[in-house]
RNA sequence: GCCGAAGUAGCUCAGAGAUCAGAGCGGCUGCCUUGUAAGCAGCGGGUCGCAAGUUUGAAUCUUGCCUUCGGCUCCA
């Protein structure tokens, strides 16, 4: 007999070379029909894998999100086995599951597939499905898998398999698919009631450029076929929601086949939002000990040399601009620290001036690859919110917690609750390749572990993702498409005060090299109101949003009236527009809900005679009639105490 | 840069070798003088992404380029 822990803690006995799937038998009917695989000790397993030891067990249902990822790797090829009967020839590479749904790198031998071929394919995987074919695992030896794959004229399975070990390869196979793969699988294909194809796309084998590009086949499967309607609900919901979309409709900015791919041209109403967002900025910084600096879009290429930028990047980045002067050659800044590392030099630094934070709302311009330009998040002119802290060494630590209080507070303030913190440090299998010595590395990689800790991050780690000069904690927001982006970004920089030879006199009165810390809260402007349009679907916090108000006079009567109203709410510090067309108050109010504006303020024959306004706030109807006064004070009332919690949080 | 797809009015889209290139929304003008999610009428608006080719004839077919979209690679 062995002993079987639930994840209750209970503890079972059953026979040796019980499966999972008799344990779930044991405990229900319901359970046994819904469930797709179980974790044995930390690994999923096939539910049809007899158990020989004592173990723990939890049986992994479509709720589970390890349950999900055996259903869709699966499902990936229930795919496989459709597009081998319906493309003959077709060749295999690898095929794993997502965080929503899963795909195939296959080679098409020489046919194509086109979205109108997605109908035909979820067909008949469909039909496969129905046929409940068990997922059949099968050990195997090397020798012998080299035999099928050979036989199959499978080459990107064969190089699979010269990675592999003997005794470790398993097959698995259902109806006429026979995969390399090391499960686990769902019991058979019956689970799958609903198959989507999404979309296609290449991919270039093993990632790399150099190697022949693959058609990448994204899908989605549902044990229902209700999940998978809704599903596509909400990617519907999810596409209202995109910034290039809203970005247009709410006229915030645009872009220009003439200027340039790449280069946003900011609209009045975007251009104001993003000055309300460098203020808040502003604001904080000055409060944080920050002192402002100013530099120019250019710099002589020597700056860049000095820097190593030049070395790095000088090919692939935007070509110099060339001056009357026979040898002059000057580039556009694709950042802003070395302009603030000569700014640091400008001066001789005590260890009492330290640390300096000089903060710079910097356009930087760089050329980014032509298919990689993505709305307002991929771009090649954007503006930082940046600043460079020069700090001794012993101030490290401490200057990064302020740092990160920085950002969760910028986060915070824009509603945004679900990031996650990666902590990118040094490869240890490669330290060579770092610059910096290895005890300040040390020092530097604590102080952001112990800091991310100390202020509760969700962090994940990643080793070997530090840049080369110093290590970097990032933060990750995901977009309204579930894409992950990186805002806010904090990294200790051992490199430039090496190049640029930046020194403070110490107490000893010897001289000493700071070390630098580049950050920028929001990344870039571009880049974070794009997430952020995303993430309130448009309809900004009120203290950011363009327009707080639209006064809509009831007819051209009360025009003047509603202009009155408009000016003295300006004195108390709210922004609107009069909605005076000639329309009917119902096709303004409409007009108006569309347009996302937070309040809108009837006025009319009442409101005149009464010196008030009738307050309709979005999404949720009248709300009543207020005097101006109290209604500017309301309005105000309401930021504040906004801001106010936030503070508390 | 690579693979694939798409570009028709400000926006969303129809037209698929031969009517004169269309609709809705938005815009403008007029009528109505409006009370909480679309009042009525009229008018503008387009070298059908750009260039070349095939054809008696091209928005429509071919090729090249540009831009956009979905991915890949890259990302200071």
């Amino acid at each position: 007999m062995i002993k079987i822990t639930l994840p209750d803690g209970s503890v079972r006995e059953y026979e040796k070379g019980t499966t999972s799937m008799q344990v779930a038998q044991s405990i229900s009917e319901g359970l046994a029909r819904n469930v797709l695989a179980a974790k044995i000790n930390e690994q999923v397993w096939d539910l049809s894998r007899p158990i020989h030891a004592d173990s723990a067990l939890t049986l992994l249902t479509w709720n589970d999100t390890l349950g999900k990822e055996t259903m869709w790797h699966s499902s990936a090829h229930l795919m496989a086995e459709a597009l081998e009967a319906l493309y003959p020839g077709v060749k295999f590479w690898v095929g794993p599951p997502l965080e929503n749904g899963f795909y195939y790198d296959v080679d098409l031998n020489g046919q194509t597939l086109s979205p109108a071929d997605f109908e035909k394919i979820e067909q008949k995987m469909l039909e496969l499905a129905r046929q409940n074919n068990v997922y059949v695992r099968k050990e195997i030896s090397k020798t012998d898998a080299i035999v099928y794959f050979k036989d199959k004229g499978d080459e990107y399975k064969l190089d699979l398999l010269e990675r592999l070990e003997d005794g470790n390869i398993t097959l698995y196979t259902q109806g006429n698919f026979t995969d390399l793969c090391r499960g686990p699988h769902i019991p058979n294909t019956g689970f799958i009631k609903a198959a989507k194809i999404l979309n296609i796309a290449g991919a270039y084998w093993k990632g790399d450029e150099k190697n022949k590009m693959l058609t990448r086949v994204y899908g989605i499967t549902f044990p229902k076929e209700k999940e998978l309607k809704e599903y596509l609900t909400m990617l519907e919901e999810a596409k209202k929601r995109d910034h290039r979309k809203l970005g247009r409709e709410l006229e915030l900015f645009t872009f220009s086949e003439k200027v340039g791919m790449g280069l946003p041209l900011w609209l009045p109403k975007g251009a104001m939002l993003r000055e309300r967002l460098i203020q808040f900025m502003q604001k904080a910084q000055l409060k944080a000990g920050y002192v402002p600096v100013a530099t120019p879009h250019i710099a002589q290429k020597e700056l860049y040399v000095c820097s190593g930028h030049y070395e790095k990047y000088g090919k692939d980045s935007f070509q110099p601009i060339k001056t009357p002067q026979e040898g002059e050659e000057f580039f556009l800044k694709p950042m802003n620290c070395p302009h603030h590392c000569e700014i640091y030099k400008s001066s001789p630094k005590s260890y009492k001036d330290l640390p300096v934070r000089y903060a710079e709302f910097g356009t930087v311009y760089r050329y980014e690859q032509h298919g990689e330009l993505h709305g307002l998040t991929r771009v090649r002119g954007f503006t930082q919110d940046d600043a460079h802290l020069f700090v001794r060494p012993d101030q490290v630590k401490d200057e990064f917690c302020k740092v990160i209080d920085l950002v969760m507070m910028v986060l915070n303030a824009l509603d945004f609750n679900d990031y996650t913190a990666q902590i990118s440090l040094r490869d240890p299998e490669n330290l060579s390749k770092y610059i910096g010595s290895d005890e300040n590395w040390r020092l530097a990689e604590q102080a952001i572990i112990d800091s991310a800790a100390e202020k509760g991050l969700r962090t994940v780690t990643e080793l070997g993702e530090a840049a080369f000069y110093g290590p970097k904690l990032d933060f990750m927001v995901k977009d309204a498409l579930g894409r992950k982006w990186q805002l806010g970004t904090i990294q200790v920089d051992y490199n430039l005060p090496e190049r640029f030879e930046l020194e403070y006199t110490g107490s000893d009165n010897q001289k000493h090299r700071p070390v630098m810390i580049h950050r920028a809260p929001f990344g870039s402007l571009e880049r974070f109101i794009a997430v952020l349009i995303e993430h309130c679907g448009g309809n900004f916090p009120l203290w950011l949003t363009p327009d707080q108000v639209a006064v809509l006079p009831i007819s051209e009567k009360y025009n003047e009236y509603a202009q009155k109203t408009l000016n003295l709410l300006g004195e108390s510090g709210v922004r609107g527009f009069v909605d005076d067309r000639n329309e009917k108050i119902g096709k303004k109010i409409r007009d108006n809900e569309i347009k996302k504006i937070p309040f809108m303020l009837v006025v009319g024959e009442k409101e005149e005679a009464e010196a008030k306004v009738a307050v309709r706030a979005h999404g949720k109807g009248d709300i009543g009639t207020f005097t101006i006064p109290d209604f500017a004070h309301y309005i105000n009332e309401l930021i504040e105490s906004d801001f106010n919690r936030k503070d508390k949080e």
